[in-house]
DNA sequence: TTATTAATGAAAACAATCTTCAACTGGTTA
DNA sequence: TAACCAGTTGAAGATTGTTTTCATTAATAA
């Protein structure tokens, strides 16, 4: 894969904030700089760039899908509803419940989807 | 609320199959029997029939958002991906997880999200 | 009966996503 | 150099999914 000018700008604006971001906020960003970026782009480098886990798809809250950046290794997310803040965290395995699971059903499970939403700190502060 | 003809076949649908759909396959099944049902009136039940958990909102996979019928009780779900079969399973708590990262983070956690996929026991047969 | 409210369906508006296709890019080869 | 080629792009339009608007209807209460 070529890493294009196109492209590089996608990760730059994902990674840039700490939050997720849908497709169109992506696009809207990107464009300021790239003022002739297509959509139609947008959407595939999103595809690429999360089939590479480069990028996360997010599915909890009201913005789904949206996309933030990807951390190393495997991880789950913790979004805040209300400033779209993402923070990843490790070290919570589900291996366990998944055999479980396993046994259960017979099913052969591939993935898994675990994400947490809520209020960060700032936002409760902001609420009161 | 009142239990409307439409809302009953809305509900009865989701809750005949073990599997999940989307809102246009709920339309379509409803509409073989209410053949001037709107497609309207399918989101706004959903709408409020997830309000009311008595269906609940998938979203691992590919057709998201797609409903299944509602389990008493908090529980999460497991599905195939090829059948659309939807396990419901109990008995597993992630509050130690969620104070852990309300202390880590300080953020008031409101809900999460737990889902597998999978291919299930005849599924995988098939694909021998 | 009348007044009131909730729910509905149709159409249109709106939004999100995908397909198609011609043009362009950078690198390779003759 | 020129011709070529796979990968990438942008524009337009098609398709699909979802929401809004509004007049009509059904149910309920006064």
């Amino acid at each position: 894969y070529k890493l294009t000018p196109q492209r590089r700008a996608v990760i730059r604006t994902i990674a840039a904030g700490q939050d997720h971001l849908t497709p169109i906020e992506i696009y809207e960003k990107v464009h300021q700089d790239h003022s002739n970026i297509g959509l139609v782009t947008i959407y595939r480098t999103l595809e690429l760039l999360a089939k590479l886990k480069l990028i996360c798809e997010l599915h909890a809250g009201n913005n789904c899908p949206s996309y933030t950046i990807g951390a190393e290794g495997h991880h789950h997310h913790l979004t805040c509803n209300h400033c779209g803040k993402v923070i990843d965290f490790t070290g919570y395995d589900l291996t366990n419940l998944e055999q479980r699971l396993t046994l259960e059903t017979g099913f052969k499970i591939d993935s898994h989807l675990l994400e947490f939403t809520g209020l960060c700190q700032v936002c409760q502060k902001e609420a009161t």
